[in-house]
Order: C-alpha cells, then structure tokens, then sequence
DNA sequence: TCAACACTACGACAGTCGTCGTATATTGAT
DNA sequence: ATCAATATACGACGACTGTCGTAGTGTTGA
C-alpha cells in the first residue's frame, strides 16, 4: 500500500474559503478565530463556528498552525504568501492559458486596470527579469 | 422567492478537471467524447466513461453545447476562451493577491520564466495599457 | 455564587467532484 | 442474422467543502 497519494508532500492547494482566511492570516499575522472572523466584516456573512471549523481543518491539513497555550487559541499561517500565491498561479497558467504567460498577463490586465504607478512597477519587473534572463 | 442565488447568471467558475476539457475544446474546437478523451494522451489516466460524464454534467450546466444529431455526439465550448480566463485570473487576482496586479505579474513571471519574445510582447501590451490609461 | 458569556469540540448535512461499473442501444463486418 | 465494437445513459461511491447546531467547559462581573 503506497500511501495515500493525495496530498502530504506536496501542498495542499488552498480551496477558496481556505485562501480567504489565509489572506487574513497573511495581512495580520497570528490571529485568533474571533479576529479572523471579524475582520470578515459584514460581507462574508458566515457563523463563527464556520470559520472555527475551517480554521481547525486547516490546522489538521497543517495550512495553518495553532497555540493553544491560551483559552482563545491563536492561529499563524504555514503556507507562506509568496510561494503559495507562485504556486496558484502557476496552476492557473498552465490549466487555463496552456501556459502562455503573456495571455494570463494581458488578461489580468485587462480584468482590472493598473494604475500608472502599477504599470511603472511591472515595467521595473520586466527590466530585472531580462537582465537575468540572458538568453 | 428570489431565485437560487448560485450561478445561473454569473458563469459557473470551470472546474480543474472541466478546464482541463474546455482547453481541448479551444485547442481543437467542436469534438467527440473520444476525440476529446483521446488528446488527453498517456498522462491524465483516466476511464472513457469519466470523460464522457464530465462532458455531460458540463452539457447540464451550459459549460459546453452538444449536436446529437450523430452517433457520437459533438460537443463545443459555450464559454469564449478569453472571458473565461479573464474571469479566472480576476478571481486569482482578488482571492490570493489581495487585488495587487503587480504581486500577480511578478509571481506569473517567476513561476515559469519567460522567453525574451514575450518579454517583449508584454512589455508591448504595457504601451497600449498605458496609452489608454490616460490618467 | 451563579448566570451570562465566550470558546472549543464534534457531528451532521447537503452539495459538488472526479471516478467508475454496468446496462442498453447502435453499427458494421462477417 | 449474429457478434464484437463502440456509444450513451445512469447510478453509485468516497472524498471534500462550506455551513451549522449543539454540547461541554472555562471566565467573569454583578
């Protein structure tokens, strides 16, 4: 019996809600389950236990780690912002845009327009990535 | 009663296995269960009948459209190529990327590198965003 | 001290997903 | 006419998701 093959090394693909939370996780840092569902905010209309259990399923996956040396258990994210967001992305890319990077770029561009600033950045971006990338 | 207040207006968010369909069916337009089974290749080892399934529940759900007129029935994306990824990547752009098109560009550029020609073709794509973006 | 409150644990549920197995119908060649 | 191949239809299953309700337990202020 060779495992379980499904998940375990390689990370766990975050589901929608999950990313939500994370996003939380990512902006503040540790929180508790009251935090977390606060800043939610009146949009997100959800009870408490829902973000409660996803929190606990999330720390089960290990997606997020908790301290529970107070009452009110505190929550961090493994999954670091970066890698995970390189990781969806990446998904995405080659799912949907068979792997074109500039469709997924003109069409992120045009699903929300950057503001001159953002476009100044990207071009920066790209200036960086020719000089490494020689070839 | 107002209605079911999931889909029906708003696109039905594609799957990963229903993406992985709607790509052949972009690559290669209108197809048949086999066609579509067979591009799948050695990789993606999975029944005839699980695509076929999938092709169905995509027909219910208005993803694809099929002419049944044949024996082997056809089928053809209902959903443009573009929209969707656009849709897709706004999704992306607003669950994991806390809105930041830069963040998302970078993170797009590091997951795969991209060649100089695409380099080149998005920095061109910047120009034309840039000219429109007057403000 | 004790009632109101805040937290976690746990189980349940309906819906979706990806995957098949099996039944049935159609076709084409022998 | 029959048989093997090929299609579709359909139901089922286990896993996972998001959502709660409820029970139990610790905390605290009047």
């Amino acid at each position: 019996m060779a495992s379980n093959r499904k998940n375990l090394n390689s990370s766990p693909q975050p589901t929608g809600a999950e990313l939500e939370i994370l996003r939380v996780l990512w902006d503040r840092g540790a929180s508790t389950v009251r935090e977390v569902h606060e800043s939610f905010g009146p949009k997100k209309d959800v009870g408490y236990t829902t973000t409660l259990k996803l929190l606990q399923r999330m720390s089960e996956k290990g997606l997020v780690e908790r301290d529970q040396s107070q009452r009110s258990h505190v929550y961090q994210a493994v999954l670091k912002e970066e890698p995970t967001q390189r990781r969806m992305v990446a998904d995405l890319l080659a799912k949907a845009f068979a792997g074109s990077t500039p469709s997924l770029v003109m069409q992120a561009l045009s699903a929300k327009k950057a503001s001159k600033a953002e476009l100044a950045e990207i071009r920066k971006l790209l200036d960086e990535m020719e000089k490494g990338a020689g070839k």
